[in-house]
DNA sequence: GGTCGCCTGGTA
DNA sequence: TACCAGGCGACC
């Protein structure tokens, strides 16, 4: 659950749930994450109330009562499941909160790629430098120009680059490039302004249309409002001509070579 | 510019 | 059995 929107009602689900609470126990149920985190950090957390949830970017923020930070990245597939504690553990739980009023919060994994850190009270949060929001104002076509004056590559690869806008994925980067009518493989410094304000209009668009129905995409009704995403060879919605999938940076990318050629 | 590794699961 | 996958950092 990975994009923007997702990443925000995640982060809402865990804020009624955890907010105010007091830790009773956590336990950090795959390897890959007790290699990340020391046995002291996660003992440290118990007793300690959750004063506030963030989110920034992706990334999520839990702010507790001696001011140190649990910092959670969902990846690819992760998200939270809210349940009681004492229950079974989910499917793919990787990270289990028991909360001393009997509720738990479950950080849920298939792939096992979601990050979780602790940082201690006063040491501050490693987070890695994000761009403006889609949805912020301070976005315009000049800042976004400004940004990507110098970057040669893919405008589609630059999109999913935090540094330059935050909250873009895989997804809602071909979806929004759809939108603008501009060639994913276009060098991003070559983007003229009213390209990028085109663009920006975009991702504002794919981000409202998907907060509108959060629910999980690539299945069941949230996939019908994607145009190009996983749609090779079927009709574009604006031209009709086929869909086409290309290779950018390891990544697929959907277009409509017709819709948005350069 | 690109590739690989991290992990596991779903699907052709 | 092989390929694909919504992220991101390390590396060439």
């Amino acid at each position: 659950m990975p994009e923007l929107p997702e990443v925000e009602a995640a982060a809402r689900a865990l804020a009624r749930a955890a907010i105010g609470k007091r830790i009773a126990d956590v336990r950090l149920l795959h390897p890959a994450l007790r290699r990340r985190v020391e046995d002291a950090a996660v003992d440290a957390l118990r007793g300690r109330r959750v004063d506030r949830v963030e989110r920034r970017g992706k990334h999520q923020l839990l702010t507790l009562d001696d001011q140190s930070v649990v910092h959670v990245h969902f990846r690819m597939t992760g998200d939270w499941i809210v349940g009681p504690a004492g229950a079974r553990a989910p499917r793919h739980a990787r990270a289990i909160f028991d909360f001393t009023d009997g509720t738990r919060v479950t950080l849920a994994d298939p792939r096992a790629l979601a990050t979780l850190a602790v940082y201690p009270a006063g040491v501050r949060p490693a987070l890695p430098a994000l761009g403006p929001e889609a949805t912020e104002p301070e976005l315009t076509p000049e800042l976004l120009a400004h940004a990507l004056r110098t970057r040669r590559v893919a405008i589609k690869v630059a999109l999913l680059d935090q540094r330059v806008v935050a909250g873009l994925g895989n997804i809602y980067a071909a979806e929004a490039l759809w939108q603008a009518g501009i060639d994913p493989a276009a060098p991003a410094s070559d983007l003229t302004l009213a390209q990028l304000g085109r663009l920006i209009d975009g991702m504002r668009r794919t981000l409202r249309d998907a907060a509108d129905d959060p629910g999980r995409y690539g299945r069941g009704e949230a996939e019908q409002r994607l145009n190009v995403y996983g749609r090779a060879g079927e009709p574009c919605r604006r031209c009709d001509r086929p869909i086409v999938r290309i290779v950018q940076g390891g990544r697929s990318t959907y277009h409509c070579a017709y819709c948005q050629r350069r």
